[in-house]
RNA sequence: CGCGGAGUGGAGCAGUCCGGUAGCUCGUCGGGCUCAUAACCCGAAGGUCGUAGGUUCAAAUCCUGCCUCCGCAACCA
């Protein structure tokens, strides 16, 4: 029986359509999935989605449907997403499954019975018409900050995870398993961040929204993320239902993949919740970097969120898989651009492979008729063609085997760019013109027949629609992809057809290609964000009341402008954003603390006059007091202008 | 002194743990070839390895200080 290899990638939030980045994570997942069945595993891939919580509560609620027709939407987004990029899980959980949500109530329960959780009080701040609780750092203005009404000191009943009770062991496990965690800086981070300044019990229900899997002996509490989610991972295999055959087959599993961004609940909260249940720990946890887009994280916000349907749909599923495992070593931060993007199509798949592919089918067709006949004669200059061929195998399995894609990528490259040398050195074209070369002729034919299809079967993984494309033309089929035969040579019939087809990877104009794509997608060849200028005019008049509602003239009187000189300026200790004024009001000296330090020096500001919203209630920022606030504008996503005044205004002066 | 990552030819990266000729891909320039998707092959130019010190026969690599950039945390009254 074949041993077993279980992998799994994080489950996703449906709150919005995916983007490149889970893209990116998942056709790792697959690579690596599709690359041990070749080798002969029985694999489980398992990916899916977290569905609960607040943040989808809201939106359905602002959509107007209910959670569950909310999470449906998007989940079938992600699932064409995943068929499109020809992700191939054996299994996709939902965290709303009924199979899971029983499971959680069980473990949710066991964890209870047995001292590990303990009904306890989560103190805050809790707004009443809000039904929420906010901790003291969420607070505006010591207010709500959803409603802006008075919240007040309370504590809600909830239940704790012994999270503490852990800490040794969880040390002395990544003690004893120094491979838990990759890349290794990652668990040093954990340590140092998290563990070293002690561990905290953790929240483990929630009161305050309902969307969630009920606690089953207290239903007023809903489990919350940590237990929830994580525990897809056994869940999804069966654990706690009537067939765990599954479970007991394939965990623990061999490979969590996930983001460096929550590396920390799969190395902390995780292995402590296995170690409640007593169950065996994952093998490895892999943190992986971010798509980095023109310099900066991909966000909502900044508008640099990169969408893979139009990519896929522009060049095809598997150049963008290519891209995204061969551009950026796994387990680091990549750029994304389109000028990579298009570059790496160009000269690894257009020029490099495809070519090769297309100019050796185009050479057996036009010497030989297609079919190569039987007579041999070699040479000692195909050795070194063959060797790097028989070594190449072994040479990417060293990379795959610890999740390195892109230089096991690298390795296939190797022999695709010496098979294009050996076409030099042997000079095909040359041999053609002299009748009595043609074995020697068909030799070297035969040899570049064998590396193409060698590495036609490495890629694979990567690339599981084109290696059928490349072997079909080579008279194989796809069945043929057989990984054990990358490392015997010889395995083509001596008299083979090929079938040239059309062009594998066809050649982009670059500098055509970046116009269209940055219409497209917003990002120029750097990946910096492209101003809309054509959009945005009309959308700022489509919605004029959008600005604010609006309000009577008595509303406006209760703000109470003024006129203030900055006397004084200076940054705020242990704060990038804040700039600490002292301003003359016209009555007095007061100190008014402001986030401008990005854009504004001390120096620009003193001596200055601007206007101050002289009524505010006080607040404390970064432990320094702020009285009032002065006016700046929104000038650009990333910029904000002070309202500066005339400075013959003098201090103190109305502004109404 | 909150935590972490990074600064290497025009661009993107490797090399740093275990000091000893600075390497790869793309781009540029020159040449070759003509089977091929204006592709392929060869060659060349181009680097004070962020900066200032220190250790050493020898430092991109080890030590110390500083500067810059990027994340996280906190913070945009």
């Amino acid at each position: 029986m074949s041993k077993p290899f279980y992998i799994t990638t994080p489950i996703y939030y449906p709150s919005d359509k995916l983007h490149i980045g889970h893209a990116y994570c998942t056709v790792a997942a697959d690579t690596m999935a599709r690359y041990k069945r070749m080798q002969g595993y029985d694999v489980m891939f398992l990916t899916g989605t977290d569905e609960h919580g607040q943040k989808i509560e809201d939106k359905a609620k602002a959509k107007g449907v209910t959670p569950k027709q909310y999470v449906d939407d998007i989940v079938d987004g992600i699932l064409k997403l995943w068929k499109l990029l020809n992700i191939s899980n054996d299994k996709f959980i939902r965290t709303t499954d009924g199979y899971h949500e029983e499971a959680v109530k069980k473990i949710f329960k066991q964890l209870y019975d047995q001292g590990d959780i303990y009904k306890g009080h989560y103190e805050g701040w809790y707004c009443t018409p809000c039904e929420s609780f906010w901790t003291e750092t969420q607070l505006k203005d010591g207010k709500c900050p959803d409603c802006g009404r008075e919240v007040k000191r309370s504590e809600e009943e909830a239940y704790f995870f012994k999270l503490s009770a852990y800490a040794d062991k969880l040390v002395a496990y990544y003690k004893d398993h120094p491979d838990f965690v990759e890349p290794q800086s990652r668990l040093n981070e954990m340590i140092n961040n998290f563990i070293k300044p002690g561990l905290e019990d953790l929240c483990v229900s929630r009161t305050s929204f309902t969307w969630g899997i009920p606690v089953d002996f207290d239903p007023k509490h809903v489990v919350y993320v940590w237990i929830d989610a994580l525990s897809n991972y056994i869940t999804a295999l069966g654990y706690g239902s009537d067939d765990d055959s599954l479970y007991r087959k394939y965990w623990p599993a061999d490979v969590h993949l996930v983001g460096k961004e929550i590396v920390r609940f799969h190395t902390i909260i995780w292995p402590a919740m296995l170690m409640a249940l007593n169950l065996p720990l994952p093998k490895k946890v892999f943190g992986h970097g971010w798509l980095v887009i023109g310099g900066g994280k991909m966000s909502k916000s900044k508008g640099n969120v990169v969408d893979p349907v139009v990519l896929c749909e522009r060049y095809g599923v598997d150049a963008i898989r290519y891209f995204l495992l061969r551009e950026i070593p796994f387990g680091s931060d990549g750029n994304f651009t389109n000028e990579a993007l298009v570059s790496r199509i160009n000269s690894d798949l257009a020029n490099d492979l495809g070519n090769l592919v297309s100019r050796t089918q185009a050479m057996i067709e036009k010497y030989f008729a297609g079919t190569l006949p039987a007579e041999r004669e070699a040479e000692p200059i195909d050795e070194d063609l063959i060797s790097l061929a028989m070594a190449t195998k072994e040479n990417a399995e060293k990379y795959l085997d610890n999740m390195q894609f892109s230089s096991a990528l690298a390795e296939i490259w190797k022999l695709i760019s010496r098979t294009n040398k050996y076409i030099d050195e042997t000079m095909p074209w040359a041999l053609a013109k002299d009748e009595a070369k043609k074995p020697r002729l068909a030799t070297v034919l035969y040899n570049l027949a064998e590396c193409i299809r060698i590495s036609a079967i490495l890629i694979a993984p990567f690339m599981p629609s084109t290696t059928p494309v490349i072997l079909e033309g080579l008279g194989l089929s796809g069945a043929d992809a057989k990984w054990q035969e990358t490392a015997a040579w010889g395995v083509l019939p001596k008299n083979l057809t090929v079938k040239k087809g059309q062009a594998l990877f066809p050649r982009i104009d670059m500098k055509k290609e970046l116009e269209e794509l940055e219409k497209l997608t917003g990002l120029d060849a750097a990946g910096h964000t492209v101003e809309k200028k054509e959009e945005k005019a009309p959308k700022q008049e489509e919605k004029p009341q959008g600005v604010a509602t609006l309000i009577g003239i008595e509303d406006f009187a209760k703000v109470e402008l003024r006129a203030a000189k900055i006397k004084l300026c200076e940054p705020v200790k242990k704060s990038d954003k804040l700039l600490r004024l002292e301003l003359d009001d016209g009555e007095g000296t007061r100190q008014v603390v402001s986030g401008i330090a990005k854009w504004y020096r001390p120096d620009d500001l003193v001596g200055k006059t601007v206007i101050l919203v002289a009524n505010l209630k006080p607040a404390k920022l970064r432990g320094v007091e702020s009285c009032g606030m002065i006016l700046a504008a929104d000038a650009a996503e990333d910029d904000v202008r002070v309202v500066f005044l005339d400075d013959t205004v003098p201090a103190g002066a109305k502004i109404r």
